[in-house]
RNA sequence: GGUCGCGUGGCUCAGUUGGUUAGAGCGCUGCGUUCACAUCGCAGAGGCCACUGGUUCGAGUCCAGUCGCGACCA
């Protein structure tokens, strides 16, 4: 059968395979079992404005690590996948589709208009389920969902009907963030902050009474004729005669207070500033303290509102210029100054936000807030990294209340409806037939939808079936833990939080764990505006296989840490899983006299047990390495160090698997009968056992590989994790070997540094201790394999030493090799000599230390003796050398 | 302005509670294609762990400060 494989791992030809054998076979599929342990995760669901990125490959990679893994531990497993409906980002992608056939939203009736949405919503929302089959997710995609599913909608009108009767729901005017390319609000969150150049104007208002002024300073000079006061700084000495008088505002010839308010930054400017309540919010509620009248004078659509006067539908900036000439013109205007400040613009569409007044609907966060405080503070529920926890913290800690009505048709209807005939206000779940204060039928919904992250926050919960109480909801909730990168904490984690505690009263997960971003080659976030850095993991996957994908990104995750992707780093996995194929073949091609009827695991393991004492050298190492790996790698990812798991697998299978343990076995197998037995038994359950551990990061070529092992049962998937057996450490094992694998080391670095033929056979002579020649004696043959020797002998310490031969202490052992025609004794003693100064600048620092009195007194005995042991060697050596080269004299 | 992260061989990065001669991959140098794999093997070169000071018997690791880069918040 081995000899059936290609020498090339071809992941195209098998991934495809597996993925729906899985399926077929559902595998993925999660029953509510009591008595089992539940494990869940709720998938941060993607938006359907178009394709997964590397960022959503390396989030759904390492929860498919955690998901498999706990699968294969025995818990009740359960990965719930959906997408998410992207209210404002998908409107606007929509729109900007009708935009290139000339048409605009008003174009079209909201009917109309959803019908596209939805349509582009069917299309991406496919494709991305696609790709996270393509990446092997093993979700139950039984259990698919949609934030606006009849489910989930039905969730959210729940929650929005029960916050509203409790009063935490409100509506009102305040100040909001409006964008006017999107003619939506949004939240303060959806508003980023860009540092931008602009300038800083002076501007001097006369005062009302005598001849003096007060000079501010602006940066937004076309906000000033909707200003009601001046606002100074209550201890400001220079301005505390001047409180409670008052100023002509210029151009409108208005009469304005000055008032004192403690919001005023006394070093900024001349510390005195103009105050706009309807278009700033700090100004917003300085005038709310001070009762000031509120004049808009920008509209929605950014464009100047009757109350500017003259200046009436002017764009905001035309305006500005408009301004600033007329300010300048009625000496005014006293100075300009370039200025850095952060501009707000949509998170969505880059156009700088106008803070306005408005009617909105809003959710009171306080009451929220502080239990969600409560339960990251009291360890309910832990971020990992832990550093998280103080964003999140200091977030929720100066929250504001939160609007969540958008001008959108995307999205869940807010769930209330006006009476046309006594102008009464209903929230409820299902439509209502009539007015219940009149009885008029004559009802109208409210026409705007709610903020997207309203239904992603009910998520944990409304995908197991809340506001029914499912089995489901009952025995997988809380979820266990919510995998997710550091950019929505804010929009998504935290408001999830809250909405747990308030409507199931238990946190919605036990713990976050936070990952980086994935970032170009040059260190670059990935944009859209730069496509040839934006690399799709499709194309990845074509090329290299969804393995190699996977492993990359698993690798390369250091706790919250962003990491590059870099295509080299994808060829050198590439190489890795080549690597793992061409281990098998080697195993299969060596088991065809192999014969396992009712093939088990635990008979296998057994066998290998009963026939311990048989066990050669080589077997008791490998087997006491995999049992410290399979502890190491558990206790790893139990602490979320999946990419430290991974590496830890990479270095034991390519090092110690493959390049000592199978050339080791190679001897075995070639002697026969009850050795070749023993080594073929031991090559499968360790291969297999590795398989296990690499499953979850590498589903697709352990499933195959492990098919055509002696196994049983139908996947590998299912087959219980592997268990630390320590009836295998072996630590006289690892360090025998260690001495050996030491040995040949040596032997092969002076064999290429003489430049010895790689094919050619060599003697060795080595003189050791008895207990040492003991440990060559019996694994003599591995040296001779491995190290290219056709005759060794052993003589007794202090024996005649060969003249002409080139020498290497490993160990204590001495080592000779008297390479007749090739030992340039002038070059052998330079060699030694270098070795020698080597040893000797150890042994000056072993034994500084070691003379340190505060050193012995002070360090842990077992450190102490580490460093003697240590010294102990260097001494042998340095003197075997020492002594070589006095020879050599 | 505030908070956080990062600064380790040419490049990209690991380095758990302070305790080996600081590791890996890529790249580089030399040798090698009969026996799993050239998507490979063997051997090797290459690092005052950003800087300064401190704590300690002992610091890449802890503390303080400086410089540089990045992110978030205001």
């Amino acid at each position: 059968m081995g000899q059936q494989l290609s020498k090339v791992y071809n992941p195209q030809a098998v991934e495809e395979k597996w993925y729906v054998y899985w399926m077929e076979h559902k595998y993925f599929r999660a029953e509510v079992v009591q008595e089992k342990q539940p494990y869940c995760i709720v998938i941060p669901p993607p938006n359907v404005t178009g394709r997964l990125h590397l960022g959503h490959a390396l989030n759904n990679t390492l929860q498919d690590i955690l998901v498999r893994y706990h699968r294969m531990k025995g818990d009740d497993t359960l990965w719930v996948p959906g997408t998410d409906h992207a209210g404002i980002a998908t409107q606007v992608r929509v729109e900007e589709e009708l935009a290139k056939q000339g048409l605009a939203r008003h174009d079209l009736s909201r009917e109309e208009f959803l019908e596209r949405v939805w349509a582009w919503k069917e299309e991406y929302g496919d494709a991305i389920i696609k790709q996270l089959k393509k990446l092997g997710a093993s979700c139950d995609w039984d259990r698919e969902r949609f934030t606006m599913d009849e489910g989930c909608s039905r969730a959210v009108r729940e929650v929005f009907v029960r916050l509203y009767k409790k009063g935490l729901i409100y509506r009102g005017s305040y100040l909001v963030n409006w964008c006017p390319k999107c003619a939506t609000t949004i939240s303060d969150i959806e508003v980023e902050h860009e540092e931008r150049e602009g300038r800083l104007w002076h501007i001097r208002y006369p005062l009302a009474e005598g001849d003096g002024y007060v000079q501010v300073a602006t940066t937004r000079p076309e906000t000033m004729l909707g200003d009601t006061a001046v606002a100074v700084h209550p201890d400001d000495e220079r301005y505390k005669d001047l409180v409670g008088k008052k100023v002509i505002l210029p151009l409108m010839n208005r009469e304005i207070p000055i008032v004192a308010d403690e919001m005023v930054d006394r070093q900024f400017g001349t510390g005195a500033v103009k105050v706009t309540p309807a278009h700033d919010i700090n100004d917003f509620e300085v005038g709310m303290r001070h009762n000031l009248p509120q004049i808009t004078v920008i509209g929605f659509d950014a464009k100047m509102t009757e109350a500017a006067g003259v200046y009436a539908g002017l764009d905001r900036y035309e305006c500005r210029e408009k301004i600033l000439a007329d300010l300048k013109a009625g000496g005014y205007l006293v100075g300009e100054e370039v200025h850095h400040h952060a501009v707000g613009v949509c998170y969505r569409c880059d156009t700088i936000i106008e803070p306005l007044i408005s009617k909105q609907w809003f959710v009171r966060m306080q009451p929220l807030a502080a239990p969600a405080i409560k339960v990251v503070k009291d360890g309910a529920i832990r971020f990992v990294p832990e550093r998280f926890t103080k964003i999140y913290l200091n977030w929720l800690e100066n929250i504001r209340d939160w609007c969540i009505s958008r001008q959108l048709w995307w999205g869940h209807r807010i769930p209330v409806w006006y009476c046309q005939a006594c102008g009464g206000e209903l929230a409820a779940v299902t439509e209502p037939e009539a007015c219940p204060e009149c009885g008029s039928k004559d009802l109208e919904q409210d026409p705007d939808v709610l903020d997207t992250w309203f239904s992603s926050a009910l998520w944990p919960f409304s995908t197991l079936g809340w506001p029914e109480q499912t089995p489901e909801l009952k025995h997988y909730y809380p979820t266990s833990v919510l995998v997710t990168a550091r950019d929505i904490i804010f929009f998504w984690v935290a408001r999830m939080i809250f909405m747990g505690l308030e409507f199931m009263q238990e946190p919605p997960f036990r713990e976050v764990l936070i990952h980086g971003l994935v970032l170009d080659k040059y260190g670059k976030k990935m944009s859209k505006s730069r496509p040839e850095t934006n690399i799709d993991p499709l194309e990845v996957i074509e090329k290299y296989g969804t393995d190699t994908l996977r492993f990359t990104l698993a690798t390369g995750t250091t706790l919250g840490q962003d990491q590059r992707f870099q295509m080299e780093k994808i060829e050198g996995v590439r190489n890795f899983a080549n690597k793992i194929w061409n281990a098998a073949r080697f195993i299969l091609m060596n088991l065809e006299d192999y014969t396992a009827p009712d093939y088990s695991e635990e008979a296998s393991a057994a066998e290998i047990k009963r026939e311990k004492v048989n066990l050669v050298l080589p077997e008791r190492y490998i087997l006491s390495r995999l049992q410290k790996i399979t502890t190491e790698v558990e206790e790893m990812i139990n602490r979320y160090d999946l990419g430290g798991a991974a590496n830890l697998l990479y270095d034991f299978i390519w090092s110690e698997f493959c390049d000592w343990y199978i050339e080791l076995a190679k001897t075995n197998l070639k002697v026969g009968g009850r050795a070749r037995r023993l080594t073929q038994e031991v090559l499968v359950h360790t291969f297999r056992r590795i398989l296990q551990l690499l499953h979850p990061y590498m589903p697709f070529i352990t499933e195959e590989i492990w098919q055509t092992l002696p196994h049983e049962g139908e996947t590998l998937m299912l087959t219980p994790w592997p268990l630390a057996d320590s009836a295998w450490q072996d630590e006289s094992a690892e360090e025998e070997m260690n001495m050996l694998m030491g040995i040949v080391k040596a032997i092969r670095n002076i064999r290429a540094e003489v430049g010895v033929d790689p094919g050619r056979k060599v003697e060795a002579i080595f003189m050791a201790t008895e207990e040492k020649a003991r440990i060559i004696k019996e694994n003599i043959v591995y040296l001779e394999n491995l190290a290219g020797l056709n005759k060794s002998t052993l003589q007794p310490e202090k024996s005649e030493k060969p003249g002409k031969a080139m020498t290497a202490v490993v160990s204590g052992v001495e080592i000779f090799l008297p390479l007749a025609g090739m030992v340039d004794l002038d070059l052998e003693k330079q060699r030694l000599e270098k070795e020698l100064a080597v040893l000797a600048a150890e042994q000056k620092r072993l034994t500084g230390k070691l003379e340190n009195k505060q050193f012995v007194a002070k360090a842990p005995a077992a450190v102490v003796e580490k460093e003697r042991a240590k010294l102990a060697e260097v001494e042998t050596n340095y003197e075997k050398i020492k002594a070589r080269l006095e020879d050599l004299l």
